[in-house]
DNA sequence: AGCGGAAGAGAACGAGCGTTCTCCGATCTG
DNA sequence: CAGATCGGAGAACGCTCGTTCTCTTCCGCT
């Protein structure tokens, strides 16, 4: 029992992330309430039992695909900027970041807020979900920014956070990248007009 | 039948009137999926056989709904926008006009991101007018910046309207009205950084 | 007054959903 | 090898939805 215990939890957790899986490709194609549970068990190739025994209702799912996601994400672009040399160049990388992103032939839009338009008026769980991302994202520019040494770092997040969720929804409706290229000039501007140099700290602070 | 024709069909605007009314304060609040027909049809107060009368499916409501909203959410920008003296003003006025928007205590985003988030991957129709509609919007932010006499005034409103779009979906996750003053001030460095001055055409165009 | 036709109220229908239950084969224990 | 326990496949249940149908009422006309 204690051997058999052990293999049914491995096995379960395999499991459950093809189920995540499936979850996130079905529910980000088509949205949440398009989805039934039938079509992420085929997908999953799972028995509806264990489907049920793993997460007990839809709502679970769907919390815990938002959560995964949200982790998965922001890792990805933690990654990706985190490898550029200065403050000011990881805040431009998270622009190219997206531009890879809306790229993507699945790309359509930020599944959050998608999420958000379809329940979150309904489901409290899934609204503080996707404020909870947004929040974290808009940390991250927090930290960037303040990396930079400008007077009013958080205030230059803020800016950053609204150019690079502006080009998530514009990409996703125009079915175009260039949101991204836009969003980066952008904020070259507000880069530079905040006094952010191209290499290290400001120099002609006063 | 000539007389009772004509009283129908003032009815007919009429009930199709309130039944637009009511299909967008229950489709903004809870989403399309989760509003069904007799919903709308006991908010507005007609019977389902009239309904249907005038609106042969839900899909054909959720379009007409789309359509008579777009028209209504651009005809109150320009109206508030236009008021103001020069093409400057008038661009830092659509933030304005975005933060009273956002402090409205019903605000629960944009409807047509919302539905494209609903049913942009299904439906056609739905997609088609959520991309017209910001197709739309940034058409009038590229008419405001060409009236500026900047160099480039495409690029500006392309940034513009990311600001603007990035503002909407803020607000829409956190329930502040803030992002619209963030908004102003990123698009007043935009503006600043593109050369269009506080009055009038541009004066160092050489 | 009597009749025809339109309109309202809501029952009805078929489909699809989330969730549970039943059956059946496989696997492990003594 | 016998019996029990587990998991898979999918039928079944209760509900809701979009849409249609039925029945009744009411209005205008001759």
């Amino acid at each position: 029992m204690a051997a058999t215990g052990a293999g049914s939890e491995r096995d379960g957790e395999r499991a459950k992330a093809r189920i995540l899986d499936s979850a996130e490709e079905l529910f980000y194609a088509r949205g949440v309430q398009a989805v039934g549970m039938d079509a992420v068990r085929s997908a999953a190739g799972v028995s509806l039992k264990r489907l049920y025994q793993l997460f007990p209702a839809k709502e679970r799912l769907v919390e815990e695909f938002l959560r995964r996601r949200d982790h998965a994400w922001r890792d990805a672009l933690v990654r990706y900027a985190d490898a550029r040399p200065t403050p000011r160049a990881r805040l431009l990388a998270v622009f190219d970041w997206l531009y890879q992103w809306f790229a993507e032939p699945d790309f359509r839009g930020c599944v959050f807020i998608n999420c958000f338009g379809e329940l979150g008026g309904t489901s409290q769980p899934v609204a503080k979900a996707a404020r909870d991302h947004k929040e974290a994202v808009r940390a991250y520019l927090g930290e960037l920014t303040t990396a930079t040494g400008v007077a009013a770092p958080q205030q230059l997040a803020s800016q950053l956070a609204l150019l690079a969720e502006g080009a998530i929804t514009t990409a996703a409706l125009s079915g175009s990248a260039d949101s991204a290229r836009e969003g980066r000039v952008a904020a070259e501007v507000l880069l530079n007009a905040a006094g952010v140099r191209e290499q290290g700290a400001a120099h002609c602070n006063d």
